[in-house]
RNA sequence: CGGGAUGUAGCGCAGCCCGGUAGCGCGCUUCGUUCGGGACGAAGAAGUCGCCGGUUCAAAUCCGGCCAUCCCGACCA
């Protein structure tokens, strides 16, 4: 491609919008345009390279037997109601009515859709197990879009369905898309992990989540050197240290005037916020519950509301206190008989002679031993983890790092296919639901997070298997007859040998076209320059490292196939 | 939805407090010079000042309402 046809609009200003490289970045090198709040128009690169990444996602998932469909966007109410979901899934789903008020959704994933599809159509065990998948955009009306393609209310999506006989069948599907997913990501050029992810409403058991690395990732990830690795939210963790050598002492209300937060009491009575115990009051979907936990520590939201199996999570108020637990805010406690459900933290258990509020204004207790003093209705896996905790499966530290959750693959059972009565005929002719699985890869967050991870203050540094073009040849000297003549042929020639080039032939200075070089990241430039071009030679920049070599005019075309090549080589070598 | 901000030319911004009919930089068009890290000169095109209403002789500017966008918190590929 010219450059001087082609549609790439750079901009030399950071644009207002944008607060992170990604998003910044794909603006700046004419790949993005926004539309509207998390819309965005996808131009000439970006579609380049979402076509990449489309192209290995379906390399890979076909190596595993999937097969490619196409599924509806706008999908009836009544789907939705099959599978409860119209009313669960919130308003993250996005709803419209048609002109005889019919009302539906735009779909956001599309278990509903493939589930009907096997219901009528994978009649027989003879056809188990199949995996379908489709690349689709999807739509989800977020809270807050933000970071440009990174979260936005209208994406690019690659969705995969595994239908199974049994569990077994499930587990062999499951797994074989945990390998693709690894082989996609590495072939895409990241580094990526897969870790332990929650099942969040799409419901089923196991999971994982696939993170790339990258600091301004949204998910913090706790890993082990052991290999075990899961996002803070769901990371389980050995027990901290315990008292339970000390001697329990007896209990003992003190005042404590004014001293209501940890820090308050714990600087007040002299004793670290690891000896206080948190109370702290919710009100669930049905009822109020009283947790604990240590005070140094917080309560992990997704674990409670998993445990509590509840949609809705907030505070209790002042007023709720006072009423209904009969007892005051920033003085709340275990201690004595209570109206409310306790859950403590499992941590706890051993801890000995802590300091909890007392149900009283400005008095709290001391030598506080739970299982002497209250009644704890149930210890449960509640704090939140964080780095430094130690691994649950070889108990030594756990180191954390950020990253994007690029992929997701869950093991759902038999939860959509029963609830949408989709049933297999087994050889003995009775009717099974069947196992199923769904795995999704956001291919435009992919694009995003490869930019993450890959840019420097110049611009981005795509990964040669998904970067818009492979070569970018710049001639410097476009009013030279000679010198654009030989261009156009080392042009010519490369095309020949099925290199995807961008040919920068624009009648600009030799810094322009640098800084916008640099800017769309292209892994491999050509620079052709007077001087070199007297003595015979161009020049070949590595986007990478900045790295430069001279190369003489016959042997460009080979030089620059062993250093795409190598580059392919880098990454094939990361890829299992 | 709560808290904070912004909306003026394609992009980035000033002007608003103190009302008098719009300006700067980048980009764009033409010409000339320049030509290895976002050049210089000259000439030019381009804006219903987010929308609706109010106050006023007069509103980008003051007042009210609405809309949109962005940032911080709770959700997710």
């Amino acid at each position: 491609m010219r450059f001087s046809q082609a549609f790439i609009p750079t901009l030399k200003e950071k644009p207002a919008e944008a607060e992170i490289p990604s998003h910044t970045l794909m603006i700046r090198s004419g790949m993005l345009r926004k539309l509207g709040s998390g819309i965005y128009s996808y131009l000439p690169l970006a579609k380049k390279v979402i076509n990449y990444i489309e192209t290995i996602v379906r390399e890979e998932l076909d190596d595993k037997g999937c097969q490619e469909i196409l599924m509806p966007v706008l999908h009836p109410r009544e789907l939705w109601e099959m599978s409860g979901r119209w009313a669960v899934y919130g308003p993250e789903l996005m709803r419209l009515t048609d002109r005889h008020d019919r009302e539906f959704a735009l779909g956001p994933t599309h278990e509903e859709v493939i589930t009907l599809i096997a219901k009528y159509d994978i009649k027989s065990y003879k056809k188990l197990p199949i995996n379908l998948y489709q690349i689709q955009t999807k739509f989800r009306d977020e809270i807050r879009p933000r970071f440009g393609v990174m979260r936005s209310r209208e994406f690019i999506m690659k969705d995969a369905y595994s239908f199974d006989k049994d569990k077994a069948g499930l587990q062999k599907s499951y797994d074989d898309m945990y390998d693709a997913y690894s082989r996609i990501f590495a072939r895409c050029g990241l580094k990526s992990v897969a870790v332990e992810a929650d099942v969040g409403a799409i419901g089923g058991s196991s999971s994982h989540e696939f993170m790339v690395l990258a600091e301004t990732g949204e998910s913090e990830v706790l890993h082990c050197e052991c290999g075990y690795a899961a996002t803070s939210e769901n990371a389980k963790i050995a027990p901290f240290d315990d008292h339970s050598s000390e001697d329990m002492k007896e209990l003992a209300k003190i005042h404590t005037p004014d001293r209501k937060s940890v820090e308050e009491v714990s600087a007040y009575l002299g004793v670290l916020p690891e000896k206080l115990i948190k109370t702290i009051v919710y009100k669930a979907d049905d009822g109020f519950v009283a947790i604990l936990i240590r005070g140094d520590r917080e309560i992990n939201n997704v674990k409670l509301a998993n445990f509590l199996q509840c949609l809705n999570l907030e505070f209790a108020t002042e007023q709720e206190i006072e009423n209904i637990v009969k007892s005051v805010a920033g003085f709340v406690g275990p201690v004595g008989k209570k109206k409310i459900k306790i859950y403590a933290d499992e941590n706890l258990k051993s801890a000995k002679n802590m300091v909890t509020g007392a149900d009283e204004l400005d008095y709290h207790y001391k030598n506080v031993n739970l299982e002497r003093d209250a009644h704890i209705d149930k210890w449960v896996d509640l704090v939140q983890a964080v780095e430094g905790d130690l691994c649950p499966k070889c108990g030594k530290p756990m180191t954390s790092f950020r990253g994007i959750e690029v992929g997701q693959i869950f093991q759902l059972g038999d939860k959509y296919s029963t609830s949408m009565e989709a049933t297999y005929d087994a050889e003995d002719g009775t009717a099974i639901p069947y196992q199923m699985g769904c795995y999704g890869i956001g291919i435009t967050r992919t694009m995003a997070a490869a930019i993450e991870q890959f840019h420097d203050k110049d611009g981005i540094i795509w990964p040669i298997s998904i970067s818009p073009y492979e070569v970018e040849l710049i001639n410097l000297s476009p009013a030279e007859e000679d010198i654009t003549s030989f261009c156009d042929n080392v042009y010519e020639m490369l095309q020949d040998v099925f290199i995807d080039v961008l040919y920068d032939d624009r009648d600009e200075k030799a810094g322009f076209k640098f800084k916008d070089a640099d800017l769309i990241g292209i892994p491999i430039h050509i620079i052709v320059g007077k001087k070199n071009f007297e003595n015979e030679m161009v020049e070949i920049k590595i986007r990478k490292t900045g790295e430069k070599i001279t190369c003489a005019f016959d042997d460009i075309v080979e030089k620059v196939e062993q250093l795409i090549d190598d580059l392919y080589e880098e990454i094939d070598k990361n890829v299992e």
